[in-house]
DNA sequence: ATCCACCCTGTAGTCACTACAGGGTCAAGA
DNA sequence: TCTTGACCCTGTAGTGACTACAGGGTGGAT
C-alpha cells in the first residue's frame, strides 16, 4: 500500500530536475532507490521526504555538504541543537559579509557612472579608472 | 631599453597567480608573448597594462566575457562610450538584484533562528522548517 | 657542482548542477 | 499488432574562473 514515485515525478514534486536527482545519488546525498524490473528507480515517501528537506536547504543557500550535516543532525532526535544554529549562525555571517562585500561594489560602480561625461571612449572616466596607473 | 617582466614578476606587479596568467593566455584574454631562448614568456609594458585591466574589472565583479568587451570597448577610443556605460549599468543591476536575494534569504535565516528555543533537535524549529510538509 | 627559485606543459579538481548522446521501457491509441 | 511518445537508463562533458598538482627544464648564485 505504500505509495511510489518514478524520478521524474519525485523530480516534479520538490521541483528538481531529474539529471540533478541523479546527481543527489551518485554523491551520496540520496540512498540508492531499489529498483523496478525495467530497471527504473523505485522511490518512496522517505526518499520524498530527504530530498525535499535538501531542495528547501539549498534554497536557503546552504551548500550541499552543509546540507549533508543538516540531514545528520536532523536524524539525531535527542541531541541538542546547538550545532544547527551554529551551523545556521555561520551561514549568515558568511551571507552578511557577501551583501556587504557586493555593496562595497555597488557603490564605486555608481560613483563611476556618475563621473561619465558620455562622451568619446578616449575620455570615459570608467575605462580610465580601468587602466591601471602605469608607475614605471 | 623597453623593460620586460616574467611571469612571475607580472604575477606580483598585477596581484596574480601565475597559473591565472597563463589561463588568461590559454582562452584568448592575453596575446600569446614572444618567448625567451630558454622557453620563457617575455612580457612588456603593454601586457602589464592589459593585465591590470583585467584584473581591475575582475575586481569590480565584471564576469571575463565582460571584461573582454571592456578591452575591446576600450580600444576604441574615437567611438561614444554609451556601451560601456549600459554595461556597466546592466551589472549594477545585476548587483543589486543580487544583494536583494541575499537580504531575503538572511531574513529568513535570522526568524528561523530567533524562533529556535535551543533544546532537543526533535523540537527545533530550524530543522521542522526544513522537513517538507508531507502532504499525502 | 649543486642548489634553489623560477619556468614549462598538460591534466584534473573545485561547486552544483546541466546538457547531451545513444540507447531501453512502458502504456495508450490506430 | 504496431507505433508513437513520454518517460527512463548510463556515461560523459560542459559551465566560470580559476587552482593544484605532476613531472620535468632553466638560470643565476655560491
Ligand atoms: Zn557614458
Ligand atoms: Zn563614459
Ligand atoms: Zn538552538
Ligand atoms: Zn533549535
Amino acid at each position: 500500500m505504500m505509495q511510489t514515485y518514478t524520478i521524474g515525478q519525485l523530480g516534479r514534486l520538490t521541483d528538481t530536475k531529474v539529471e540533478t536527482v541523479r546527481y543527489y545519488e551518485r554523491i551520496g546525498l540520496l540512498p540508492h532507490p531499489p529498483r523496478s524490473v525495467g530497471n527504473y528507480r523505485v522511490y518512496d515517501g522517505a526518499h520524498l521526504a530527504r530530498l525535499g528537506f535538501i531542495r528547501r536547504a539549498r534554497e536557503l543557500g546552504f551548500p550541499l555538504d552543509q546540507v549533508r550535516e543538516l540531514l545528520e543532525l536532523s536524524g539525531q532526535e535527542a541531541r541538542s541543537c546547538e550545532q544547527v544554529d551554529e551551523l545556521v549562525q555561520a551561514h549568515v555571517t558568511d551571507i552578511e559579509r557577501r551583501i556587504h562585500d557586493l555593496q562595497t561594489l555597488r557603490q564605486e560602480l555608481t560613483q563611476l557612472l556618475a563621473q561619465c561625461q558620455h562622451g568619446k571612449i578616449a575620455e570615459c572616466r570608467i575605462i580610465e579608472a580601468l587602466q591601471p596607473r602605469v608607475t614605471g
